[in-house]
DNA sequence: CTGGGGAAGGGGCCC
DNA sequence: GGGGCCCCTTCCCCA
């Protein structure tokens, strides 16, 4: 009976040992599923997200163009950021109106250009026109010119931007992405305010204008109308400086974005600036170490991850690059006066210089800071890049990798999969983080390459050495048929087809035959415009 | 005046 | 980092 009873227990200790096990397996097993769950709903959440963003840019659209409909004489925009320094050198001031008669206006329109003087060519103001709120709002865009850049007065001319024209070009020649990007620029009323249809989400700029004697606010018309200027200032010549004077919060419905602590934080992001005026209060935490790289990232590209309402942000001279998808929300209803740079000229400025990644819930640990550190100077030919390779690595996750390459973003150089760095803007892969660097410069408008006779700011190295060859007069490039000689193998290439007789472009309509695609375009604008 | 064409500049990307 | 290539734009000339 005892050993029964002992045999009993024994089995009851097994009993509750392996029931104790199969509670732990069905705990585990619960947890993992459950782990797997709030994955699978952060996805959804994201998905919806992006969906939500999508209807907003929609709405914003939408809205945009019926007010651009509704009030055509308010807006003027140009697509000058293109060749937009042509002029320096050339000495062009040149303006770009939209032609009168033309009531309504589209994207694909001519684009106006008003190019005040006196300010530079880097700095270009992206502005979206929201919706009914930017009443009485002068839209437009503006073209800067250096400092001590040579100045005449403004034409005006006409053009047609946005037209499909590839698609009516010599068949052999396939159709081209156009990959320029879309800067517009709104100046108006220091207290005008964009905002969305929706309203949900607002960013406040607090314009800061340079200018002289009389209270820019109280001269509306002048700013709305006025010419742009690029004070030279010096040592802050191509300042860009992002001031955040509240505090932001990234707030999402679902409370899974980026958090922003601190109360105040003052943020500043600058890419050429006088080490002197930097301006750095990196206080705001954000966490993308925990894998929310992809929410700033897809918050940014969706919409900016416009803050609350009413929240100010004070932009010195700021550029704002405007992706396809970039925040289409302004609410400048708050003024921040800044020190004026301006000498002599009597327009107020209104330059906004921002880069995407001043966007205020991320500017301060973004892997953008990276440009911080490059610092580049006027005169400097290698900006620093040290901490790309581990500010990239950092932030981007085996996800945006992925996605990265699922998107057709991926590596455009060499080498293996993880060396690559990825562009924070377009995802795109590169092999060193200092190729990443110099493309992102397209996102940021970062210039670090300044020429020391005219100021012409360059992305790139190589752009200022070849563009230097405008003030040497060095001329390699010989051709063997006139012996003329240019600056660039390009344009002799170009030139050799003046021998040649060489015509590619062919209209697929007439069959008339272009040496170049320009030609084919003007072309078909002018005689198969319907198409 | 208009359109075609040449030249020359900046910008971007690939290698 | 730099060369090559292409795109785009503007200025200018000329028929």
């Amino acid at each position: 009976m005892a050993d029964c009873m002992v045999f009993h227990t024994q089995i009851a200790s097994i009993m509750e040992v392996l029931a104790n096990a199969a509670v732990a397996e069905i705990c585990k097993l619960v947890d993992d599923d459950y782990a797997v769950f709030r994955l699978e709903i952060t996805q959804r959440q994201k998905e919806n997200r992006t969906l939500r963003r999508k209807l907003q840019l929609l709405e914003l659209k939408v809205a945009r163009e019926r007010v651009l409909a509704s009030r055509p004489s308010s807006v003027k925009i140009l697509d000058g950021y293109r060749g937009m320094a042509r002029g320096h050198l050339t000495g062009g001031y040149r303006s770009f109106v939209k032609p009168g008669g033309h009531n309504t206006w589209r994207d694909d329109q001519p684009i106006t250009v008003d190019e005040g003087s006196g300010t530079s060519p880097q700095h270009v103001i992206v502005i979206e026109s929201a919706d009914a709120e930017a009443a009485g709002l002068g839209v437009k865009q503006h073209r800067s010119e250096g400092e001590e850049g040579p100045r005449q007065s403004g034409d005006i001319q006409t053009g047609v931007v946005g037209v499909p024209y590839e698609a009516m070009e010599d068949p052999t020649s396939a159709p081209q992405p156009r990959t320029r990007r879309s800067v517009t620029e709104v100046s108006g009323r220091p207290d005008s305010v964009l905002k969305s249809e929706t309203d949900t989400k607002t960013l406040t700029v607090t314009h800061r204008l340079l200018h002289t004697g009389s209270d820019h606010r109280s001269d509306p018309e002048r700013l709305g109308l006025g010419r742009l200027v690029c004070p030279p200032a010096p040592g802050s010549e191509y300042l860009t400086v992002f001031h955040q004077s509240q505090r932001m919060v990234h707030s999402h419905g679902d409370g899974d974005a980026l958090d922003a602590g601190g109360d105040d934080p003052s943020c500043s992001y600058t890419t050429e600036m006088d080490p002197g005026n930097i301006s750095l209060g990196l206080e705001t935490q954000t966490d993308l170490s925990r894998g929310e790289w992809n929410q700033y990232s897809s918050s940014l590209y969706a919409e900016g991850s416009l803050d609350k309402k009413g929240e100010v942000i004070v932009v010195d001279e700021v550029t704002v690059k405007v992706e396809s998808d970039a925040p289409l929300t302004w609410n400048a209803d708050e003024t921040h006066v800044g020190e004026g740079h301006s000498q002599g000229n009597t327009s107020d400025f209104l330059d906004y210089r921002e880069s995407i990644e001043t966007n205020v819930n991320v500017v301060t640990h973004s892997p953008l800071h990276v440009f911080r550190d490059c610092d580049p100077v006027s005169t400097s030919m290698a900006p620093s890049d040290s901490h790309g390779r581990v500010l990239f690595s950092q932030v981007l996750n085996s996800n945006d990798r992925a996605r990265a390459q699922s998107q057709g973003g991926g590596a455009t150089s060499g080498g293996s999969e993880d060396k690559w760095f990825f562009c924070m803007f377009c995802n795109k892969g590169f092999s060193c983080p200092q190729k990443v660097e110099i493309h992102q410069r397209v996102h940021t408008g970062g210039k670090p390459f300044s020429c020391t006779q005219c100021h012409m700011r360059f992305a790139q190295a190589r752009d200022l050495k070849r563009h230097q060859r405008v003030h040497t007069g060095v001329k390699p490039y010989s051709c063997p048929q006139c012996e003329k000689k240019f600056s660039r193998q390009d344009h002799l290439k170009m030139h050799l087809k003046v021998h040649t007789g060489e015509r590619p472009f062919a209209c697929m309509h007439c069959g008339k035959r272009f040496s170049e695609r320009r030609y084919l375009r003007i072309h078909q604008q002018k005689n198969h415009s319907t198409l």
